[in-house]
DNA sequence: GGGGATGTTTACAGATCAGTATACCTGCGA
DNA sequence: TCGCAGGTATACTGATCTGTAAACATCCCC
């Protein structure tokens, strides 16, 4: 991608995100950029190109600090829930929800690449549960990797209410991860 | 509300809840009512005010519905979880999320009304789990209550996926029901 | 030194947006 | 019978939307 692609994209990333995909034009956005509207059509085509590329870049930015969180985890018990973590440092500056929710709620067609992309997200996540609980023990991976990426979508759902949810939720997965680890007594 | 309001609120609701507000024009509303946009800006005075009607609109609804199930509960501890009883009816017409996490997406300025239904949206629910949860004699009806609520919205975020999540949301929800009301062994 | 990729500038097309203006119709209650 | 609320019909404003046209500048690599 070029330099100007990159601020492009930047400046998508910061308004989509912020203003809302259908609300922000790509005027706005090559203005952001410092970029003429014909720079931004001569590298992504169309807006709707644009858009899916904004939630592309996010997607890895997410995927990377959860692998980080995962990596950083002593045992195969921590480290399952380790996206809750991540989760709450990325909440510092994400404080607009989900991103690919929030593109879902916009962009009602079901060809639009945004799905597709929201879609796998919330998948990879899901088997990432899976795969961690798998390694660490418990005896029902499938189940609990379900309930983990349930309490995962909620807390992120009810950020903007004054709740306290993510602690919350990070306590809860913990106990479901250790009544499946611990030895039943 | 004159029948051609309610005219106006039912198109608005349809087209708002499947296509997106911001995607949708006050003209194409107009057009599905069978009314004049001159009937419906007399009706409502702006788009806004017409999203914050078809919000409160729906939250009555929903409501309705949960106190309905509320209601049917053999016994306080049943009563608990019984929204998300009224979550499975729901969702059977509703598979585009939730409405007042996808306005807030496409709406960013706080003080725009549907922040404010929103939040109360959730708040009711967070309340009414904390009552219900006291009624059921659980040991901690404010810890609970979040839970539960964290557990809701993340059944309603990962409708779209091939997942099952209501289920296993439900099931959780009534295991840490009867872990708070079930004597301790 | 030529050429292609990367940009810029200005202007424009065609559609759609929220909201308004003006004039008219109709049924109902005082 | 008068008046008014509720509604229709059509046209319009000014702004904004995505996307394109055409001509020109710069830079780097072959």
């Amino acid at each position: 991608m070029t330099p100007a692609g990159r601020r492009i994209v930047a400046a998508a990333e910061e308004l989509f995100y912020n203003r809302g995909i259908t609300a922000v034009g790509v005027d706005l956005i090559a203005e952001h950029s410092g970029v003429t509207k014909r720079t931004l059509y001569n590298q992504f085509g169309s807006k709707d190109h644009l858009v899916a590329t904004y939630l592309t870049g996010r997607d890895q930015r997410w995927r990377s600090l959860v692998r980080a969180a995962v990596d950083a985890g002593d045992t195969p018990a921590e480290a399952v829930t380790a996206p809750f973590e991540a989760l709450r440092t990325w909440s510092e500056t994400n404080t607009r929800g989900c991103a690919f929710i929030n593109a879902l709620a916009e962009l009602p067609d079901p060809s639009h690449p945004a799905h597709r992309i929201a879609a796998n997200q919330k998948l990879w996540l899901l088997n990432l549960f899976k795969e961690l609980a798998t390694t660490a023990g418990c005896p029902h991976p499938a189940t609990l990797a379900t309930q983990l990426l349930v309490l995962h979508e909620g807390a992120v759902a009810t950020q903007p209410l004054p709740l306290d949810s993510l602690p919350e939720s990070t306590d809860l997965a913990r106990a479901l991860v250790q009544a499946g680890t611990s030895p039943r007594h």
